[in-house]
RNA sequence: GGGGUUGUAGCUCAGUUGGUUAGAGUGCCGGUCUGUCACACCGGAAGUCGCGGGUUCAAGUCCCGUCAGCCCCGCCA
């Protein structure tokens, strides 16, 4: 039906014969001569309609089309005149002088433009999913899906390389009331029953490595019905592996050589291995666990300078067993107080009381530091210029706190990046965490995390407080990329676990019970990791929202605004399943 | 669940201290135009000011509620 694609179209292919097909960009009609901007996935071409070959009923047809009809047109590719190439565009140096203009697909005035001016804002982002067939015809969303596709490719071909098999597991699969809310699916066949939709493969790829699988992979689909944010979606993808006989070094080593190709699909050149930070450092120099390491700004202890001077606020966070922490500002006497006021205003978001001050400027001290008892130029610890910015309380607090001090800095003083690609591998993470209420402990991830060897033994007997995980995640310039870990094979150890977080065995084999079996059937020891590939595609994409790397995503309020999804269903479909709907 | 922010023509936006007929650009419709590429020029149509209530002589503008988009907190083993 086409012998090309329009974007293709070249100097080579002038005096060709070819048929395209594709949309109406853009039309400039001067009442003589025609010309259309004709679009496909490759690019856009113009077309030209003139009397000297094409005849009056062709020419007619383009004076009166519209923008997104889509058109096949025959003609010859020609080279333009030397002064109406256009530089701009790939296709610049030619165009198709049409003698064929036959509109195949009619289409309504697009509602939204997918055409647009340089500097022109999108349509707003409820209009743009609202008409998403005519939003993803713009050329970035083409990009972006085009990049996607090509690190979906890339992340099976590493994958698959390294003696991986993919192996696809149930959507329809079994609730699991801890951790994320499950999207529940009725079953009508067993009325009253339901199958929860997977919050990740994580139970059937440790089960194949009880199957003797070796090394297993999945683009795998993952769903999780909590509250939305820029960088999360209820439904989303991740790349999931999982291998056996591995010790953690093993899947690092794994997770960077495929992360080392899907950068390199997006252009960009990385190093392996990453560096390695434990949690505790992370927190201690970062305040997070997945700290920016693209700047420097780190986090220091200041309790032996600060304490004891008057300064009732610290010194009373000291008495209750926090600390003195800060930020020293090389440089950072350059900020207003207003800019100031937006970090003390950041400080105070995340819970602090405020944000203590000192600036070294032309040798005098000023801020509300510089009063405390003996300070003085000599002993500030601030070079000519610099600035110091502390918070005092628990670590709990401090830490949150310095951390979002430390992005604010960051996003104002704009320092020069030591690198563009900040990689870096986050491991001994805490087994568990207390609960909310304070009256019991969580997993801090998974209960499927093995514990350190040397913490084993603690678990066994009944220690839960202060023990170390293998767990590890990895984390790219502030993003955390993905997360793994070594896995439980031993199910008394397991159950060990599982009783530490409240659960009897009765609830365990009930709940667990198909893993239980299986790491008693023999479970080699094994490990894996798990990819957030929309937020990896997104930062390839330089786009900043998941929306943009995803075809057809949801709202923050978790609907489709295309196809208008969740609806309701009818009363015939509720009662066939045995479900009665309560409104409130 | 909570906080912030936005909602005015198909689209992107302006709209002063509450004031009489709500504007612009673009798109759309009609016309002129043979080298444009944000084509140019002339003319025209186009509004439930998100929705509901209230205050007021008078509400796009103020107040209350509500719906929707976005961002954040909680939440996300």
């Amino acid at each position: 039906m086409r012998t090309h694609l329009c974007g293709a179209l070249r100097m080579k292919h002038v005096a060709e014969q070819v048929r395209l097909g594709g949309w109406v960009h853009r039309r400039r009609d001067l009442g003589g001569i025609v010309f259309v901007d004709l679009r496909d996935r490759e690019g856009i071409v113009q077309v030209a309609l003139g009397p000297a070959w094409a005849e009056p009923d062709v020419i007619a047809t383009a004076h009166e089309i519209g923008a997104e009809n889509v058109v096949v047109v025959e003609g010859t590719v020609a080279e333009r005149p030397e002064k109406a190439r256009n530089p701009d565009m790939a296709t610049g140096d030619i165009e198709v002088q049409a003698s064929s203009f036959r509109v195949v697909g009619p289409a309504d005035t697009p509602a939204i433009p997918v055409w647009r001016t340089k500097g022109e804002p999108p349509p707003s982002e409820e209009h743009r999913l609202e008409h998403r067939h005519l939003d993803l015809r713009r050329p970035e969303m083409q990009r972006n899906l085009e990049l996607r596709h090509r690190l979906l490719q890339r992340a099976r071909r590493s994958m698959s390389d390294m003696g991986f098999y993919e192996i696809e597991t149930p959507i329809l699969t079994r609730p699991t009331p801890e951790g994320a809310r499950d999207y529940l699916v009725p079953s009508r066949v067993n009325p009253g029953q339901f199958f929860a939709l997977p919050q990740s493969p994580q139970m059937y790829k440790q089960v194949l490595m009880a199957c003797g699988m070796d090394r297993y992979f999945q683009i795998a689909r993952c769903f999780r019905d909590e509250d939305l944010r820029a960088d999360r979606q209820p439904e989303f993808t991740q790349i999931d592996i999982e291998a056996s006989f591995v010790s953690a070094s093993d899947v690092h080593r794994t997770v960077e050589s495929v992360l080392v190709d899907l950068w390199e699909e997006g252009g960009q050149v990385i190093e392996a291995p990453f560096p390695t930070m434990s949690h505790a450092d992370a927190m201690e120099r970062y305040g997070t666990d997945k700290p920016d390491l693209r700047y420097g700004l780190t986090i220091e202890d200041l309790g032996a300078e600060l304490s004891g001077r008057g300064f009732a606020a610290f010194d009373q966070a000291i008495e209750e067993g926090g600390r003195i922490r800060g930020i020293r500002v090389e440089g950072g006497a350059v900020l207003s107080r207003k800019q100031l006021d937006v970090l003390a205003t950041e400080a105070r978001k995340a819970g602090a009381g405020g944000l203590a001050t000192l600036k070294r400027k032309d040798d005098q001290l000023s801020g509300p530091l510089a009063r405390l008892d003996g300070m003085a130029i000599e002993n500030c610890g601030l070079d000519e210029g610099g600035l110091l910015l502390v918070a005092a309380g628990a670590d709990q607090l401090t830490s949150v706190v310095l951390d979002r001090v430390r992005l604010g800095l960051i996003d104002l003083l704009q320092p020069t990046p030591r690198t563009d690609h900040a990689f870096t591998w986050i491991d001994e993470f805490p087994l568990f965490e207390a609960t909310k209420d304070g009256t019991g402990w969580q997993p801090a991830h998974h209960p499927f995390t093995a514990p350190r060897e040397e913490d084993a033994e603690r678990l066994r007997a009944g220690e839960v407080a202060g023990l170390r995980s293998q767990h590890y995640d990895v984390v790219y310039n502030g993003n955390e990329l993905g997360s793994g870990s070594i896995r439980i094979v031993d199910p008394e150890l397991q159950l060990c676990v599982l009783e530490a977080i409240g659960m009897g065995r009765e609830e365990a084999s009930r709940r667990f019970g198909f893993l239980l079996r299986a790491l008693r059937s023999g479970a080699p020891p094994h490990g894996g990791f798990a990819l957030g590939f929309d937020r990896i595609t997104m930062l390839l994409a330089g786009a900043d929202n998941l929306r943009d790397v995803i075809a057809f995503p949801k709202t923050t309020a978790a609907r489709a605004l295309f196809e208008d999804t969740p609806t309701a269903v009818s009363q015939d479909e509720l009662r066939e399943l045995g479900i009665r709907v309560l409104h409130e």
